[in-house]
RNA sequence: GCCGACGUGGUGGAAUUGGUAGACACGCCAGACUUAGGAUCUGGUACCUCACGGUGUCCGGGUUCGAGUCCCGGCGUUGGCACCA
């Protein structure tokens, strides 16, 4: 950019021509290919691998990747063996929607679309090992996905099960109840229908304890861990049986034991099966009329519209608190896959239990009250306030008892009369994996009309999928796969007769929920992962991506490996020792994206500013965490700052010796940004970095060579090839990444002068520049020489306060 | 509705965790060097005031010698969850 004539001996900084030359001879060198098997002090630095998209890559991307490529040179600096893998998260609905949109395949277009992913990574400079990537829709991958999938049925964590399931009718596939967002498909916004399929199911749930417990030993995002804990939902109550004449105890869930006295009803979900043994002939017509507008009803109106309904069964249930018969209603604001499908109607302290009492004239009771409230005013809305405070009332002897402790105490006498026990439920569902499209890994197993399932043997795997043209689903619920006879008709393993293979595919957080295990062993064929790798390398050290897979992705990784830890294939149960999540960047204040026209193209900003100014204004924007907002200005204050550096190097000497107040800035610099870097406080260590410069050339001195070296290593991280370049400017001939990092010499940090702030009564009246060692006499002493504040303080103080080396405060 | 995060100049953001608010950078203003400047360098830049001085970290209270930071009560922005009993 600078067309300033530069002295003879200076060539012009050039991103261009250096980070060609440098990216050559990385690979060229293997620099960033560290040996797994003999490396010592091992660092496994993993970011979430990107889906390649065919728009290439996004900022967001870029981001992300710096951030930790970043942290992973920094740790590389500090001596470790750093291991930085990366790969392409290549099968899944969004390829192939993409491909049928652009009609194209997406076997075609997949390849075509990592190419041009793999060179945007390239010229990123980022200290990936190219030598261990892998890619999801490649079968040497998705064999080991189907691997998986075996090892998990074989310990009975696989099963399939007729389930209502949500079809998104535009992606024409079942989602996940993950992947629906307020009845609407969270890919395309179309409403969700529900359908009754036959599915494969993961057995997560089984595992709720376990992973909600685990969370409080990882060292993750505070964000993330209580995503995850919300996800996982415990809640702490129990199961209360309620008789009903002639026909079986119906159980609720409740969380509000105490508050048994106030339940004036109970209701069943309408897909609970004791609804059809309950109900009295008189009432099954309208039950029967009820349960058939639900059903037919879509998810949407059933989730998201709360507009109360429900009908009488005609049924009637006993209180085990009270004695008293109550009627048993359905209702579909009752939830079948909560709980057990049932629950006990306390309008008077629950607020949906109110609106349905308000709606169908069911009496509302009181039996909690705050210390002030009359506990026999009628109640207009619900009381659900949860103060220590409250007490019962109208509950029997249990009134005048406090809410906390009043839960345990109603639940173990009814226990004692065998109408409850403690219970604690989970949201967390089982995973269903199977997804009716294309673009995945083939389940692999095999239907034999005598043997039934048959898993296809581990010999025998991949199931490869095979390449066809008529790919795109259809609106059947059956997978396009079932369209291929000669693909789909094979014998079976166990008794050779013709059998009939799964024809759907996994869900693509399958492949994602392993592949950090493979990395470090990505080149064998032999085996999903070595055992002595992985025992070496994992779990990952550090893992850093977005706080969007808070959730799902990160949840059914450590759901895997724990299944597989059990299986006694790890020998550790979680698989992200850190996560850090990073934040996202935005411009003009908005998401980027392609519809506000607001979209950057990272391969223009790195063609014009070259990628280390591209890396460090990324990182400049704002707290990694928090992520910022993109300015185009903002850029050029980088690209100086890079200059600035770039001419010293070239021009400094090494004769003499560094100026004092130089190296003291050095030595607080090194310290600083020794700090901030394992925070990933990124902004601020390059601000840091900027202080220096600007204290370096102050006044345009000639720099000593002492003065620069060590910034080169400090900045390495963020600009790695032009502090390489300068590195070997400096006749250095190995790689400034196995240079170590600089240390600081605590004795330099202290100045010899400080100056001191002055306050009288609170407000800042001036300063005192004072020695090093001065006691707070010589700063009073020193301050009463100030006019101002000799002027304040006339009389003797009544009290003085000195903070060392930082202020004096005076009060008078 | 529930849970969490946040609120600082024209802008992005700093602030050693209770100690000189606005580091660093963008932008803007002025100057230097220039045929030129969208290059480079130097200086200035929270607000009010000619000045002395005063006021300032969303608003209102409080604790403290001292509050952007801690406490109480509002308002606003944003992310997640949501008929989960």
């Amino acid at each position: 950019m600078s067309d300033t004539p530069a002295p003879p001996d200076t060539p012009a900084y050039d991103p261009a021509a250096i980070e060609a030359t440098w990216q050559q001879r990385w690979a060229d060198r293997g620099t960033n290919s560290p040996d797994l098997a003999s490396g010592g002090d091992p660092y496994y630095q993993l970011m979430m691998f990107p889906y390649p998209s065919a728009e290439g890559l996004h900022i967001g991307n870029l981001f992300a990747f710096t951030g930790a490529d970043i942290h992973g040179r920094f740790q590389r600096l500090q001596g470790r063996t750093v291991f930085e893998p990366i790969g392409f998260d290549s099968f899944g609905i969004h390829s192939e929607n993409f491909a049928i949109k652009v009609g194209a395949h997406p076997a075609a277009l997949t390849p075509q679309n990592v190419v041009n992913f793999r060179r945007q990574l390239h010229r990123a400079g980022l200290m990936v090992d190219w030598s261990k990537e892998v890619v999801t829709s490649d079968p040497s991958y998705y064999k080991w996905t189907q691997w998986l999938f075996l090892q998990l049925y074989k310990q009975g964590l696989a099963y399939k099960k007729a389930a209502a399931v949500n079809w998104c009718p535009s992606c024409k596939t079942v989602l996940a109840n993950e992947q629906v967002k307020d009845g609407q498909c969270e890919r395309c916004d179309s409403l969700v229908e529900q359908r009754l399929l036959e599915q494969w199911f993961f057995r997560t749930s089984q595992y709720a304890p376990r992973l909600l417990d685990n969370i409080a030993t990882l060292d993750w995002s505070e964000t993330t861990r209580q995503a995850q804990r919300n996800w996982i939902g415990r809640s702490d109550g129990a199961h209360v049986t309620f008789r009903v004449a002639n026909a079986h105890d119906v159980t609720v869930f409740t969380t509000r034991p105490d508050t048994i006295f106030g339940a004036t009803w109970v209701v069943l979900a309408p897909e609970h099966p004791l609804v059809a043994e309950i109900v009295t002939p008189a009432r099954r017509a309208a039950v029967d009329a009820y349960l058939e507008r639900t059903r037919t009803r879509d998810v949407v109106s059933r989730k998201v519209n709360k507009e109360k309904t429900g009908v009488f069964t005609g049924a009637v249930a006993i209180n085990p608190a009270t004695g008293q018969p109550i009627p048993v209603w359905v209702a579909d604001y009752v939830l079948m896959e909560y709980g057990t499908g049932a629950v006990m109607g306390v309008p008077g302290h629950d607020e949906r239990d109110f609106e349905f009492a308000e709606k169908f004239a069911l009496p509302i009771v009181r039996v909690v009250a705050g210390a002030d409230d009359d506990a026999h005013a009628p109640l207009t809305e619900a009381y659900a306030a949860k103060s220590d405070a409250d007490l019962l009332v109208n509950s029997g002897h249990f009134s005048g008892m406090p809410v906390p402790q009043a839960k345990k105490a109603v639940v173990a006498w009814l226990e004692e009369r065998r109408s409850a026990t403690p219970v604690v439920n989970y949201r967390l569902n089982d995973w269903c994996i199977s997804r009716q499209r294309y673009w995945g890994p083939p389940i692999p197993i095999i239907y034999c009309d005598s043997c039934g399932p048959v898993p296809v043997p581990e010999d025998q795997l991949p199931v490869v999928l095979p390449l066809i043209d008529d790919f795109r689903p259809d609106d059947s619920g059956i997978s396009p796969l079932a369209r291929h006879d000669e693909w789909y008709r094979v014998p079976c393993p166990t008794c050779g007769i013709m059998a009939r293979r799964e024809t759907d595919v996994s869900d693509t957080f399958l492949d994602s929920a392993w592949y950090f295990l493979r990395y470090p062993s990505a080149d064998r064929a032999d085996v999903p992962f070595d055992a002595a790798l992985t025992r070496k390398w994992l779990p990952v050290t550090t893992y850093i991506g977005g706080n969007e897979h808070a959730v799902l992705h990160l949840l059914y990784s450590r759901f895997i490996t724990m299944a597989l830890k059990d299986a006694g294939l790890l020998d550790f149960e979680e698989p992200f020792t850190r996560f850090r999540a990073h934040g996202m960047i935005i411009r003009d204040g908005a998401k980027m994206s392609k519809s506000k026209g607001n979209v950057v193209n990272p391969d223009d900003l790195i063609d014009r500013w070259g990628a280390d100014s591209f890396r460090t204004y990324l990182m400049f924007l704002g707290p990694y965490e928090e992520g910022g907002d993109y300015r185009d200005s903002g850029i050029t204050g980088v690209r100086r700052f890079l200059d600035r550096i770039w001419g010293p190097v070239h021009e400094c000497t090494a004769d003499g010796a560094p100026d004092a107040t130089v190296l003291r800035k050095l030595h607080a610099t090194i310290r600083k940004v020794g700090d901030d870097l394992p925070a990933l406080g990124y902004n601020t260590a390059i601000a840091a970095m900027m202080e220096y410069v600007n204290t370096m050339r102050a006044s345009e001195r000639t720099v000593h060579r002492a003065e620069v070296e060590p910034l080169l290593q400090l900045l390495a991280p963020f600009a790695p090839h032009m502090t390489e370049a300068c590195w070997e400017q400096l006749g250095h001939t190995t790689s400034i990444f196995d240079s170590g990092w600089p240390t600081y010499d605590p004795a330099l940090l202290v100045a010899d002068v400080l100056t001191i702030a002055v306050q009288v009564n609170g407000k800042t009246r001036g300063t005192v520049q004072v020695g090093k060692d001065a006691t707070q006499a010589d700063v009073y002493t020193a301050a009463l020489q100030d006019p101002v504040i000799a002027k304040l303080v006339v009389t003797e103080p009544k009290k003085i306060i000195y903070v060392p080396g930082r202020l004096l405060s005076i009060v008078v």
